[in-house]
DNA sequence: CTTGTTCGGGAGCGATCGCTCCCTATCTCG
DNA sequence: CGAGATAGGGAGCGATCGCTCCCGAACAAG
């Protein structure tokens, strides 16, 4: 009955998550949002409601498509460490050109825990990461890849943290080489050199 | 000759700080500032220029504060790993009640690399806990604390890219016990068990 | 085709934004 | 004390904020 929409959602909703990732959300206005979107006023406020619950849409669309890359990257063939050496170096080279950092740490440090379903998200999101590392290095033992024992839980704990400070120090434009040492200081510690 | 200003400079620098702390630069209005430093609009412009002088003069007093307190924290006479350990737990229990995160942080994932300035006060930032995390890895092997060959330059970059996540972490809410556990699952790979 | 419903477009609401001006008060110095 | 200069206070500037309303247009169902 009701006359269709003349935007694709997902289009949309893309655009929105790049421009929340460059300008974080204070800097965002909803017309910078309307005009990257490709959407008047009216039209962004009756799909989406308000600012903030675009924001809320971007977040989850966001995490939605790195959980997705996240499967690809960690669950291919070879060994362990590859992968996760694969998935860690992902996170600072994911743009080519920009260095706009992860959509959920830029929130976290602007918004912080104030705002609950911000927070809910983003603790969602940070907790799903520690487990991928923690099941990677729990495969890494059980497959013989590590010899020495291992705190699964601690190096959980550690290498997300780096994770986190490395979208930080790309977003802040700190070079790759720097980064990619503190990962490979990070694997050779667990695997060894 | 000038009628002396009744207000305290390094007090209203400190207050600008812990407001842009707490909300952001976008977040932060000028009548923010003006009412947690106890100053009028007129006043707050004819001491501190615009909103993102203010901003940069808060950058720099907090960045001397954070250097005074890093100076004191790890120039204590015992080892270095206790010396470490308790400047990267003090990074996340700063402050007793809020999780304001990091002023330099936080402006690095909120602002990215955009503004000249901002970057570079980031930066400067950054680069002085490497360099200070280096010196303290280099006084452990001089003083004996660490036995094997230890790569210095790639573990500064790893210790400090755990200190930017650890700050985004505690921004976020997250448990001081899961940051810890980062902390001294580093502490481990380095000095052992 | 008619009807019903949502669409895209645009004007514009009240509130707040960063910031400026003007006025008087208060201080230092000669 | 008089002169000079900057202080604090407050009104309010134009611009932009998030958001709403109204409009004719476009499409699905009967």
């Amino acid at each position: 009955m009701p006359r269709p929409r003349q935007f694709d959602d997902h289009d949309a909703v893309r655009k929105a998550i790049e421009v929340f990732r460059r300008q974080g959300y204070h800097g965002t206005s909803t017309r910078d949002l309307g005009a990257a979107m490709g959407l008047n006023p009216s039209s962004l406020y009756r799909a989406y409601g308000d600012k903030h619950a675009l924001f809320l849409r971007a977040l989850d669309s966001y995490q939605t498509v790195q959980d997705e890359a996240t499967g690809e990257i960690t669950s291919s063939s070879d060994s362990v460490r590859s992968a996760l050496r694969r998935w860690l170096v992902h996170m600072i080279t994911e743009e080519q050109d920009h260095a706009w950092g992860c959509l959920m740490v830029n929130t976290a440090a602007e918004l912080g825990a104030e705002d609950s379903p911000t927070r809910e998200r983003v603790h969602a999101a940070f907790d799903g990461n520690v487990t991928v590392i923690a099941d990677l290095l729990e495969k890494a033992v059980a497959e013989g890849e590590i010899t020495r024992e291992i705190d699964v839980h601690g190096w959980s704990e550690l290498l997300f943290t780096t994770v986190a400070g490395l979208r930080v120090r790309d977003r802040a434009g700190q070079p790759l080489e720097r980064l990619t040492a503190a990962v490979d200081t990070a694997l050779d510690a667990i695997w060894g050199r």
